[in-house]
DNA sequence: CAGTGGTCTAGACCACTTG
DNA sequence: AAGTGGTCTAGACCACTGC
């Protein structure tokens, strides 16, 4: 066998979690002990956890050992008649609060210059905790004038209700799906190791006069949330 | 600074990347060079270097060294009016190119199970090569007696101009996006690191008569490949 | 051949969690 | 205090790349 012995071990424990040896939530066992088994130095071990982990299929917590994670998702709807993310949750079953960590004005960031006229912008970044484990960072953007709407009463609420609250209609938006890797700001706010997968869905809303409002960035744990939506052909 | 030592190197290293001191694709020190400069055991050094990889800012090669990585991403577009993805590459004047790596009869996968009638479906699986490196890999899934149109002069084409070119209409696609990691098989066709992000499209397509016709799935390297879609409110 | 990264070992010490 | 994972070291050997 030509494999490395790292791969070798990371790939009999694999074949034992996707065999159901492992249950979901199980505690593998210890470093010292899988020493033992494979007869492998700590270092090589440790490597195979490592390839585990950048796997998605395990977990691990200094001082209290490995886990082998859970696989559900939570499922954003994207579809049409277009929904917004937050209503979707509450028909999932799903709790879901968002808490405001910052807002001000800030000057437009580079991904929206072409959206807005105005040198700065109002600007909320929300994390939001699903079931009570944070799940995602939610960055908005929106016209200077928008943002009394924001004050204390609503930091937790999401932006579109509150939009429509004010008469402001969105019609269309424009996204983009993306995957990328938790930096370390990131990495604190999701709970997530340094290089995590995320799933960014970043968005531009569009009023019925096809006037921008709003820009937004929604990076969430790519290890517990996706996204569905539905193709029309004639649209 | 409380950081540990291999964190602190790599975010130093990060930071020379994001200002542009290190250019994408080009080389970084090496490993005995980042020793002398850092003063850290080549441990250590690994450990920084693999903190870079994870965050997707740089990739080794046996030999030769470690590299910035290009950032740039391929857009497929999801809008209606529905667009078929080959049909998009070519718009952004991008090569693209299908190979069969297997085809034949299979049972019924489990995740499609409710949406064909026959015990077994005829089944592709495809590597898309995307400006002469792999991309993605396409699996699809499609009722038996449809395998005839995929015979040996269509196996570099997609699967539905296809189906419209017999007679078979799409009219409406239920879809899920979501992140996964690289497992051992998909890590040596896409030619990326085991646990490497991907970003998996996974879709089944009605016809007008709102009867399913195929199931699939794209499975992207995250790192080179992007969706974009537009939601319209009343559709 | 020299230079690069990849694998592996043995051992020390630290930080966190649990009883 | 005992057990867990996290950090770090020094050193050996291997595999691949390019001149």
């Amino acid at each position: 066998m030509s494999m490395p012995l790292h791969l070798s071990i990371s790939e009999q424990l694999r074949r034992q979690i996707i065999g159901g040896e492992y249950q979901p939530g199980e505690q593998l066992p210890s470093e010292a002990q899988l020493v033992e088994r494979f007869g492998a130095s700590r270092t090589t071990i440790r490597q195979a956890i490592a390839n585990l982990i950048s796997q998605g299929l395990a977990a691990s917590h200094q001082g209290k050992g490995v886990f082998v994670t859970e696989q559900r998702k939570v499922t954003y709807s994207l579809s049409s008649p277009m929904v917004f993310l937050e209503a979707d949750m509450a028909q999932q079953g799903i709790s879901f609060v968002a808490k405001r960590l910052e807002a001000g004005l800030v000057d437009v960031p580079e991904a929206s210059q072409h959206l807005f006229s105005t040198p700065q912008v109002f600007w909320q970044k929300k994390l939001l905790e699903i079931n009570g484990a944070p799940g995602a960072l939610d960055l908005t953007y929106l016209p200077p004038e928008f943002g009394e709407f924001f004050s204390d009463h609503s930091t937790h609420q999401m932006t579109f209700p509150v939009l429509e609250q004010h008469g402001i209609s969105i019609e269309r938006i424009e996204a983009v799906l993306e995957c990328t890797y938790a930096d370390p700001e990131e990495s604190v706010y999701l709970e997530v190791p340094l290089g995590h997968p995320l799933i960014v869905y970043r968005h531009t809303a569009f009023t019925t006069e096809n006037r921008p409002v709003a820009y937004g960035e929604t990076i969430s744990r790519g290890d517990r949330f996706c996204y569905s939506l539905e193709i029309r052909r004639g649209a």
